[in-house]
DNA sequence: CTAGGGTTAG
């Protein structure tokens, strides 16, 4: 390896100016070794207090994510000004610690040191919901901080990231601007846009004066997430002009909605590809479950210029967990492993999420015990893959080992824990978990607990207590929940609660001919041929149809499909001679399948 | 030093 050549300070410049070049140009490309370097020579010049200097210096280790170094420049500082400050919040925000960026607010204020403009425009984009939004209004409005546009313009955006309530108080931001500016009117379509109100952001975009490749590319973006890719093309073939982003949008658009054929003619045929029309087309492949396109396309990217970053791996990991893509899933854990040597937090949560739902739980584990440090999410992805592949007893200690190791539980965590239980068959602990969540955590439960509480009594046979929580909880049931409860009805044979359950599954899912199929096999299982013959009159009758049953696996990177009844793979004699193997096996342990009618 | 596209646990 060669070493960066020793920097000189030269004698002709001051020295002074010298060093914010150099930070200036560190700026622009981060070079840890150049930045130690120009560390000790400032030190050495004496100049760490120079206030022309240290903010520099600051913001050149905050971007190596140095941010202990970062820390210890400012203290050094004998009388910061609010120019230091704002360097050190912006700092924090950059390494993702908002909350160490409003200590400084805190800090500041307390030792008299007046904000300024770029105090408020940072700590907006450190806000994370509406109260931390509207206690800098409130400073703004106090101090009458309103000399330029930048202020407003950041506060409609900190606004309208806080949902329906945020984009309210934003409209009131923008209603009474007396002086607009495009950045004020693209905030707030953007805004509108987040919160489902296409219909008002299409109506500023008309009224606005003037509009740029922003305010094009924030409308085709509404069009694109409410799924409406009819309205989308239309405007994309209307715009201007497209960039980048335009192009990407659309084929994001196109391959959310499955349509990934024609995502793959608009990406083959747009003048320039970046990072993000990569990962979104990957990511699509994956989605979908073509295994053999997503890996192609990901060496592709690979043979190109661009170094894949965090944000592909998470979207690309994500997509294969969905699809269960364990080869893709593989392939982009040995690019991260060959791009870096050490995986980042996000990253490293991703790969687990994505093991645990291709099933190998070894590899999750042993991402999870390599990480450096493991955050409340590892925990959670952990905690929730063990539980639901069998192995409720080991998802519980990790449960307790994480409350050892200082790590409070959140509402995820309980999904897991509740679902451990329901896997396990532990219904009395999952009783006491589930009460545990608001008498000792103060977590509110959610449907999805319910969920989970319904799914464990039902599992375990003890039907009425499932349908009284059922009745009695603060929600509505969903599909998921009469389901889950349908399927203990098969288990436990009920077909007179079935009856109930699929009246109700009836009124929310009228399509769904699978329903009738389980009360099918109930009466069947029970002997009663003449409801058999009643529910599959009735399954018939149903509008929709039903999907037929498929499924693939991944063997030596080769995918396998199979259907129903299918009999094209070149193996399949030996495939229904080893499933009747199976089948003789589970017979003999007392297991029964369901019957499939 | 303000605005746009891809992102982890149910």
């Amino acid at each position: 390896m060669q070493m960066p050549a020793p920097i000189r300070a030269p004698t002709f410049l001051s020295k002074r100016r010298f060093f914010e070049q150099k930070l200036a140009d560190l700026q622009k490309c981060t070079d840890l070794n150049q930045l130690k370097q120009i560390h000790a020579l400032i030190y050495k010049s004496n100049l760490h207090e120079d206030p022309f200097v240290a903010p520099k210096l600051i913001s050149a280790l905050s971007l190596c994510r140095k941010m202990e170094l970062a820390v210890n420049v400012f203290d050094q500082v004998q009388s910061p000004n609010a120019h230091l400050c704002n360097t050190l919040i912006r700092a924090h925000i950059r390494n993702s610690e908002p909350g160490k960026a409003f200590e400084v607010f805190c800090e500041m204020r307390w030792s008299g040191i007046l904000p300024d403009n770029y105090t408020y425009l940072f700590l907006l984009k450190a806000c994370s919901g509406l109260k931390s939004v509207k206690m800098i209004h409130a400073h703004l409005e106090k101090y009458n901080f309103y000399s330029d546009l930048f202020v407003p313009n950041s506060l409609i955006d900190a606004y309208s990231k806080c949902g329906l309530m945020g984009v309210r108080e934003a409209k009131m931001v923008f209603d009474v601007m007396e002086e607009r500016d495009l950045v004020t009117y693209n905030s707030m379509i953007s805004g509108l846009v987040k919160a489902g109100e296409l219909k008002e952001a299409k109506k500023l975009f008309d009224e606005m004066p003037q509009k740029d490749r922003v305010s094009w590319n924030t409308i085709l973006d509404g069009y694109v997430k409410s799924g409406d890719m009819v309205s989308a093309f239309e405007l994309f073939e209307k715009m201007p002009s497209r960039d980048v982003v335009s192009w990407s949008t659309v084929i994001f658009g196109y391959a959310k909605t499955g349509d990934v054929e024609m995502a793959k003619v608009l990406f083959d045929n747009m003048p320039v590809k970046n990072l993000v029309t990569w990962t979104i087309m990957i990511s699509g492949y994956a989605e979908k479950g073509l295994a053999r396109e997503a890996i192609g396309l990901y060496g592709q990217m690979e043979k190109t210029k661009l170094q894949p970053d965090d944000g592909t791996f998470v979207s690309i990991l994500s997509a294969s967990a969905e699809s269960g893509l364990l080869g893709l899933g593989k392939k982009v854990h040995r690019s991260i492993t060959k791009s870096r040597p050490k995986c980042c937090t996000v990253v490293s949560n991703a790969l687990i999420d994505m093991y645990c739902k291709c099933g190998s739980l070894n590899r999750a584990w042993s991402v999870f015990n390599e990480m450096e440090s493991k955050d409340l999410v590892s925990w959670n992805a952990m905690i929730h893959g063990l539980a639901i592949h069998g192995h409720g007893q080991k998802a519980l200690h990790l449960f307790n080992r994480m409350k050892r190791e200082g790590f409070a539980p959140d509402k995820v965590t309980f999904i897991g824990v509740l679902s451990a239980c329901s896997h396990a068959g532990l219904v009395k602990d999952g009783i006491r978990y589930f009460y545990s969540m608001e008498s000792d955590y103060r977590i509110a439960p959610e449907i999805e607990h319910y969920g989970c509480v319904i799914d464990l009594l039902g599992r375990g046979g003890r039907l009425s207590e499932a349908f009284r929580v059922l009745h009695d909880m603060p929600f509505e049931p969903n599909v998921v929940i009469w389901g889950s409860l349908l399927g203990a009805c098969r288990m436990h044979n009920d077909a007179k609660l079935a009856e109930e359950v699929l009246d109700q599954l009836v009124k929310l899912v009228p399509t769904d001919a699978g329903n009738f199929s389980m009360l099918s096999n109930i009466y069947a299982a029970a002997g009663d041929w003449g409801s058999v013959a009643n529910a599959r009159l009735r399954m018939r009758n149903t509008a929709g149809e039903r999907p037929s049953g498929a499924s693939s696996i991944e063997l030596n990177d080769e995918f396998h499909e199979f259907k129903v009844m299918d009999t094209t793979h070149p193996k399949s004699d030996k495939i229904y001679e080893a499933i009747d193997g199976l089948n003789q096996h589970l017979r003999k342990i007392a297991y029964v399948p369901s019957l499939v009618v």
